[in-house]
DNA sequence: CTAAACTACGTACCTTAGTACGGAGTCAAC
DNA sequence: GTTGACTCCGTACTAAGGTACGTAGTTTAG
């Protein structure tokens, strides 16, 4: 049984997956999408436009940029499971990567505020100072 | 003893400081740095903005915004640590935040990564489909 | 049948943190 | 006394991911 090709316009499109217009065809002019052709009048989008719509958002939310989603997407056509896992590890490391700089990054703010609150009262604020300990 | 004032052109400052001249600018645009006034000629620098130039380069390292850094600076010259801690602690929150939302994207990558390796041969990918448990 | 709502398309604009470019003036060395 | 390096200033461009706008055509409800 197959899905049945619901057609609609752009903006039932846009609605049903919660983006703008404006974004489906900003995705079509970066070819993450095709324009469905139309002899005149306006577009009809069905299913399978929902379905790489909503794909393209869930990739965004685990962290692929469109570029990368659009890789993605071309080997879901060439079905090449292992360079999508190898796309996929890649990701995790970046991910973690900045999880540590942004752990790094908070550790260094949490220190100035201790230093901040039990310095003394003359002393140059540290934090406006930012007189951090490793240089630049 | 005072720190000797040594007067410099802008891309003296800019090497001392390791940013290119065109970023001195465009700090002068922003607001974060004045443009020190000449009747003609070259403007001079001295300690005093590579000092600033240094804050704002440390500031940009933990995390604040360019626009943060200038808040930061404002404070400076108010003399309101307490403000300053707070902004501070602001900025940390959002770096947590950030960080569990990455921690958040990496699981379900992970998650992803394994169903692709383990599941059937036959099956379709797991990376490719983006068939997260988690909606949207 | 006509007005509202929607679509198509191209182009411009937004944010953040700069970088690049072009023309004109200036400064220091040889 | 001029060449080369540097500065001043304004404007434009970059990446990423859209958002907004204007004009023209189309569709649909009343």
């Amino acid at each position: 049984m197959q899905t049945q090709a619901k057609p609609m316009t752009i903006g039932t499109l846009a609605k049903a997956c919660g983006v703008g217009v404006e974004t489906i065809r900003f995705y079509q002019r970066k070819g993450l999408m095709n324009v469905p052709d139309s002899t005149e009048g306006y577009r009809t989008y069905d299913n399978q436009h929902t379905e790489r719509l909503r794909f393209i958002k869930r990739a965004q939310g685990v962290g692929f940029t469109l570029e990368e989603t659009a890789e993605l997407l071309s080997l879901n056509d060439s079905r090449d499971h292992a360079q999508a896992r190898s796309l996929a590890r890649e990701k995790i490391d970046q991910i973690e990567q900045r999880i540590e700089q942004l752990q790094t990054m908070a550790g260094a703010l949490r220190h100035l505020v201790e230093e901040c609150q039990h310095g003394a009262s003359g002393m140059p604020c540290p934090i406006i100072r930012l007189a951090l300990t490793e240089g630049k």
